[in-house]
DNA sequence: CGAAAGATGATGGGGTTACG
DNA sequence: CGTAACCCCATCATCTTTCG
């Protein structure tokens, strides 16, 4: 990649021999220049670019040098100092690197492989940032030449430390900042216990390279060596550092045209309407009124698609009954910034997938759309900002924490407009939040591939070490299983990205190499993951994990409909509910994997009357004695307006049930489970209850051994051994497990070698 | 012997694209 | 802009192979 990388720069640095009119400029009044790309230029590319830059004006001329270099000349050594100050340039969003001549140095000479940029030093640790961290830092962009110490001055300065590097083009960047910080560490550095192992994410390292010239305007950023930061954070795997990905700087606002007006009219531009970006402060509204005065020509016919309220509108046109005031609130207040929960905002309609939050210790999944990529193709502009909103101040966006998402069909120069605008990053497809995928491609595998890695390397350093077999049974269940629970808790992963993580702890537990593809299993994992007093050792498989996590949100869906991501879902899919079961299930990637167990919700969630007035006698699941949770019916005909709810069945002011009115409704049987029930005569609202559990609330861990005891109950083995017994033993913890082994039939005895053998 | 891996084919859903 | 055909992928069931 290095290689690759120079080799393409190789290209830019040499100017070759052409013969250049000098004789009437003095050496004062010319600049050589060239375009810094990391994509080698084709001739045509060149011809396109430089007929931007305009044919020469009076008062200065250029000439092509090569294909990319270009030399320009000057009325006057002031006009040239004033082009000088004002850089970079930029030639339809490639950086254009200007250089004066030197003394007694030709054309020829110019060395174009080297410039001069800022670079802020963002992040580093209290007390620590000193002129000496500065320096180590920035050295392996390139060769540092000064620093900017001014912590003294005001707020934003504080906040970093600006160092000019001489950046290299040709060289690659050396790997990342711990290595270099360690290897020539000065007597500042070596002290620094921060960097001795790998940094938390809030200490993480950020270095922000901004141009050369800068000195009136140093938020700019100069995107040549940003590209390159970027390639060497991925070198160095990003550790220790976070780049931001924005893009150029205020260039593409004044591309190349620019350029031969604004210089030829000698004037400074004074375009650089540039917000004052290193105040992190801006409401929302404020964003959306940047972006719209700032991109005006292209965003005119977007504008009014900017109303918020408007989505709502438009969904209360679908359906009439469902119209969620407190939700349409919630959404205004977006709009005018006040402190909202949530992070993601969505520009155009209804185009964009969903994103996790958080709230009040939870996760809950914030469905915004069906499937994000039609939405993307067909929008000819999507945008969308993640925000996080701390509450106490609604008027704070963190930049840091907040990314501007735009369709592929986005032209790349509005895009980068915008971020510099907005001074926004920009999200890709591959952006996380809460480490978790906010876009689900076509392969919902591929999404989620970094959580299953976790889990691999975890059991790869595992192997290395000599642990016994019931070692190996607690960190599977203590550790390996709870690694992906996470993202497992919102989305229904694929069956096979389970079923290999089951496959390689089952390698794990026993203790097989993992190049060996084959081994010897006297049982099966199912067996042995089944729950303890049924014989196995309690472990929970992935799938079956995962299911119970999910369908504990379409539990959630009844049992606290005041959750934000309840009322968008029931905005969104107004004829769906997790227990409506349908053939063509449609939605997000989330809902879909909610909807999908309402077979399973259906089987365990039952009404408590409490009240029993929202209770419809008939289709509401609320008698808990029977299987699908209705009573029997004896006579539905004798239902009418003034016996419809359970609250019906109920002598007014007696506190006690109408049983004449029961027998009457309902069988027998029915009748005596509904008197048993306890009479629902508090003034609260009616509840969701899951009656396989003895408090009523949903259980994860349950469902899990539950599924698990189903799945393997086809195997015909299940004895009546008490295996609770086994466990209860007053024993040490190994000797029981040896016991176990023995009595499964795990342990690799003779006679179970003979027998196979 | 029996678990697990591999192979195979069917199915269905979603994305893409050509076409009107 | 909408639709239909087509392709790709995930998933599932089933059968076969493999191996200790």
């Amino acid at each position: 990649m290095d290689n690759k990388v120079i080799s393409s720069w190789s290209g830019v640095g040499k100017v070759e021999a052409v013969s250049v009119d000098e004789e009437d400029t003095a050496m004062e009044q010319c600049l050589v220049g060239t375009l810094i790309r990391i994509n080698p230029l084709t001739k045509l590319g060149s011809e396109w670019l430089f007929s931007k830059l305009g044919t020469s004006s009076k008062t200065w001329k250029w000439k092509r040098l090569t294909m990319i270099a270009l030399f320009f000349s000057f009325p006057s050594a002031g006009c040239r100092q004033r082009v000088l100050d004002q850089s970079p340039w930029t030639i339809k969003g490639f950086p254009l690197l200007l250089k004066p001549l030197m003394p007694n140095e030709t054309v020829q000479e110019v060395d174009l492989t080297s410039f001069p940029v800022w670079v802020q030093v963002h992040g580093l640790p209290m007390g620590q940032a000193t002129r000496g961290m500065a320096e180590s830092a920035t050295r392996r962009i390139g060769e540092v030449m000064e620093v900017d110490f001014r912590s003294q001055k005001a707020v934003w300065v504080t906040q970093y430390i600006r160092v000019k590097v001489l950046i290299n083009i040709q060289q690659a960047l050396s790997p990342g900042p711990h290595k270099v910080i360690t290897k020539n560490s000065d007597s500042s550095t070596q002290s620094n216990p921060v960097f001795s192992h790998p940094p938390r994410i809030d200490q993480s390292l950020t270095v922000v390279v901004e141009p050369s010239g800068s000195q009136v305007h140093p938020w700019r950023r100069d995107p040549a060596a940003e590209r390159k930061e970027t390639i060497g954070a991925s070198r160095a795997s990003g550790k220790e550092q976070r780049v931001y990905k924005s893009d150029m700087g205020a260039g593409p606002v004044r591309a190349g045209t620019d350029l031969g007006r604004e210089v030829s009219d000698g004037q400074a531009p004074d375009g650089r309407d540039t917000p004052n970006t290193t105040e992190l402060v801006g409401s929302f509204s404020y964003l959306l009124d940047k972006v719209v005065s700032a991109e005006k020509a292209w965003l005119e016919s977007l504008e009014h698609e900017l109303d918020l309220v408007r989505l709502i509108g438009k969904e209360k046109s679908k359906d009439k009954e469902v119209v969620d005031e407190e939700l349409v609130q919630v959404i205004k207040a977006y709009k005018v910034g006040q402190a909202v929960e949530g992070p993601l905002m969505v520009f155009k309609g209804l185009c964009f997938s969903h994103a996790a939050l958080t709230s009040k210790g939870g996760l809950d999944p914030f469905i915004l759309d069906e499937q994000p990529c039609p939405g993307l193709r067909k929008a000819k502009f999507t945008a969308g900002v993640k925000l996080k909103a701390p509450m106490e101040d609604s008027q704070k966006i963190n930049k840091g924490k907040s990314a501007i998402f735009c369709s592929r069909n986005t032209h790349p120069d509005m895009v980068r407009g915008m971020c510099s605008t907005l001074d926004i990053r920009k999200m890709d497809l591959g952006s996380k939040y809460l480490r978790l995928p906010l876009f689900i491609g076509r392969s919902k595998k591929r999404a989620f591939e970094d959580v299953k890695e976790k889990v691999f390397s975890k059991v790869a350093d595992w192997k290395m070490r000599t642990l016994s077999q019931a070692e190996h049974t607690t960190l599977i269940k203590a550790v390996a299983t709870a690694m992906p629970l996470y993202c497992m808790s919102t989305f229904l992963l694929p069956k096979c990205w389970c079923l290999e993580i089951d496959r390689l702890l089952k390698d794990f537990w026993w203790g097989f190499p993992s190049h060996k593809k084959r081994n010897f299993t006297p049982r099966a994992w199912e067996a042995i993951c089944l729950p303890k007093d049924v014989g196995g050792l309690g472990m929970r498989k992935m799938y079956e994990t995962n299911l119970a996590l999910v369908a504990k949100m379409g539990w959630k869906f009844y049992s606290s409909p005041d959750s934000l991501w309840v009322r968008l879902a029931k905005l969104k899919y107004p004829n769906q509910t997790p227990l409506s079961h349908s053939d063509s299930i449609q939605g997000s990637v989330i809902w879909r994997g909610i909807l999908q167990f309402a077979p399973l919700l259906r089987s365990g969630l039952c009404l408590k009357p409490r009240i029993g007035r929202s209770i419809l006698l008939q289709g509401d699941p609320w008698l808990p004695g029977r299987v699908d949770c209705m009573p029997e019916w004896r006579d539905e005909a004798l239902l009418d307006s003034n016996i419809r709810f359970v609250s019906d069945l109920v002598l007014e002011g007696e506190n006690r049930w109408n049983d004449v009115l029961i027998h009457h409704l309902f069988s027998a049987h029915s009748a005596r489970d509904i008197l048993r029930m306890q009479v629902p005569t508090q003034e609260l609202h009616d509840w969701w209850l899951w009656k396989k559990e003895q408090n009523g609330m949903y259980s994860v861990k349950y469902v899990v051994l539950a599924e698990q005891c189903d799945r393997a109950s086809g195997s015909p083995e299940l004895s009546s051994f008490s295996w609770s017994k086994l466990w209860k033993l007053n024993l040490q913890d190994r000797l029981k497990f040896f016991l176990w082994k023995v009595a499964v039939g795990v342990l690799k005895t003779r006679g179970l070698l003979g027998r196979i053998l």
